[in-house]
DNA sequence: CACTCTTGGAGAAACGTATCTCCGAAGGCT
DNA sequence: AGCCTTCGGAGATACGTTTCTCCAAGAGTG
């Protein structure tokens, strides 16, 4: 378009991106030409210049043979919103990507850093990735990934919060409802309840299912409610916990929170509605999502160009351990919203604080 | 990477892509080679070169402040989740757009082509992408814009066969809930309603709110049950109306089915556990979110460029008007899953086929 | 032997931008 | 008058592919 226009080449680039030094009589007029003309940029030419697409990938985990969880648990929905808005607010846009999805796909989308949902251990993409010198921040503390960053909330304090919580509203044995798969959420937060159990000692009664199957979960928590130990506080780390042991508290002529106190992990308000409405844990998706974005934001436009060390030094010294020790992370605070069915008074709204981290 | 490897440049890409004509020998040996350095090729220098870049946006209306409704609906959330495991399906990646996102932004990402969601009249952004050559396909009927092709529910077929369905169970005035805005969907539904009304000669009964905002639609369904001429029988036209006039109904001591019919159109599976379970209408948006992005891929890999013109001639017959007309349109038929809240008898599942193409 | 045909692969152009270097001209200074 | 400095902008190169054209050598044919 250029030269057609007015003149030559070079000024129209410095013209339209505010470069060299040009009378701003010359820049108003080729901008007013270019407007005219309909002219864009080619987005493909000044990546492959500049280096930088403007696009982040959004990896999220499969389970099974659906293609991803996305929106299967409002977490990620809530948190791929969130993203997607704070990355959209610096420029960015974001591209799903299931980590299932081939490799030629990810080889072939120009990827200026990545947010990785709960990576697995060994994730030989993330591996790939960050030897590809693509940033990596990751929802969720990794494994043992090499990770750029991560952000995630401190399960254990949560579980404990939520286990005293339960104490306190005068539970005497409280039961988990939890999941079969290995990722970090569903470990650390069991974990925490078995700590909690050996430290108060009381014996443990939980029934993990497979935290996809939707109507396992219905059956775990039937399960659970029918066992001898009948516990009578539960709490359910997944998003329909809630609904489908209200169901079976309804089976078994189990009054909420009368015969049984309940707590379940959601993000979704129905549990304001529930008869009796229902005491939920939020994992804040939203802060998690909007602050991977900006980490990541951060490490891409701050580093130079691919060699992966002086990342670290971008962050505030809270956010990083002492020298080349693990990657850095934050921890986010959640939010338990009291509710009848966990109290026989009236609700009110705690925030748990994350621990130092110096502990983490 | 290449010459270094083995030999020269011309053969590793053609080596990599299957191109040229060399023996396997030497394919495999590249190939191998390549693996060893971990080469990946440049997708920015790739789409630059072959104007292809493998990515399509996704657009979303966005109502108010917030960025998107994307997941505020469970709707857009399934269509949004089969749109991409489609692309993916034929190498392609979804990179979601809000449409509200600053004109930077759109114009720094080379996209293939693109999906919106329920374009408004006139949209400016579908224009200019129509003017660009990226083929545009619409989820919704769109109004007034040059898109490439469009899918859609029959709205009106389905909000006829559920006024009849509620008729069938014994309703004599049925109210709707409805929204304020001018999206198609709400006004094709709203539209069918009143007509249906004037030729059974009932008086109408509906109330309209903003329904993006999520308290506005309890009020409103309370609203709708307080009303002197309140209805037997209501359908609402958004997710969250079922919860809401259950707990309307409850408050004004309604036993529902006994009292009042209820339906409303959801793809969320809480109504089949809601006391009694609600009959919704899903809109099937995992078919409509694979068939939008079939079309819009073929359009794209059916085309040679940008002239805009041939895309028609790669539809199939029954997909699109004759002649110079109105973009080619598909109807996709909607799922009414009757559930005890608005019969008296067992519940049974039946589908709307869609209206013959020829009455589009 | 002179020729054509096939095989295997190299050379070079082009995609459209950003950026570095350089140049002419004009004005100010000694 | 000669020199330095700033202004306005042009030229050239590189980014890393894909693809079109072309070439050399050997094999087959008369």
């Amino acid at each position: 378009m250029a030269a057609a226009a007015g003149v030559s080449i070079t000024t129209v680039s410095d013209a339209l991106n505010g470069k060299g030094r040009l009378p701003d009589e010359t820049r108003s007029r080729v901008r007013e030409v270019a407007e005219r003309l309909g002219y864009r940029p080619s987005a493909a030419a000044r990546t492959l210049r500049t280096g930088r697409s403007g696009l982040i990938g959004l990896t999220v985990t499969t389970y099974g043979e659906e293609p991803f969880t996305f929106t299967e648990f409002a977490y990620f929905a809530e948190m791929a919103r969130a993203a997607t808005s704070a990355a959209l607010g610096r420029g960015y846009a974001l591209v799903v990507l299931p980590a299932s999805s081939r490799h030629d796909v990810w080889g072939n989308i120009a990827l200026d850093g990545t947010v990785v949902i709960d990576p697995p251990d060994q994730d030989p993409l993330v591996s790939e990735l960050y030897r590809s010198g693509v940033p990596v921040v990751s929802d969720g503390k990794p494994g043992n990934c090499p990770v750029t960053a991560w952000v995630d909330n401190d399960h254990e304090a949560a579980v404990l919060g939520i286990l005293d919580h339960l104490s306190e509203a005068g539970a005497r044995r409280i039961g988990l409802l939890t999941g079969t798969s290995t990722d970090t959420y569903t470990r650390l937060s069991t974990e925490a309840y078995l700590g909690w159990c050996t430290k108060v000692g009381q014996e443990p009664v939980y029934e993990a299912y497979p935290a996809h199957d939707p109507a396992a979960g219905a059956v775990a928590a039937d399960r659970l409610l029918a066992r001898p130990d009948r516990p009578d506080a539960v709490y359910g780390l997944f998003d329909p916990n809630g609904t489908d042991l209200l169901a079976a508290a309804r089976r078994y002529g189990l009054r909420v929170p009368d015969d049984l106190l309940l707590v379940c992990c959601s993000e979704s308000d129905v549990y304001a509605a529930t008869e009796p409405p229902i005491t939920t844990l939020s994992l804040k998706p939203r802060k998690i999502g909007t602050t991977v974005v900006n980490l990541l934001i951060d490490a891409i436009e701050g580093v130079d160009s691919g060699t992966g060390v002086d990342i670290a030094r971008l962050f505030p010294p809270r956010f990083r351990t002492a020298g080349n020790g693990p990657p850095p992370g934050t921890l986010m605070p959640t939010e338990l919203i009291v509710r009848a069915s966990s109290q026989r008074r009236s609700p009110r709204t705690t925030v748990s604080p994350p621990r130092p981290p110096g502990e983490v």
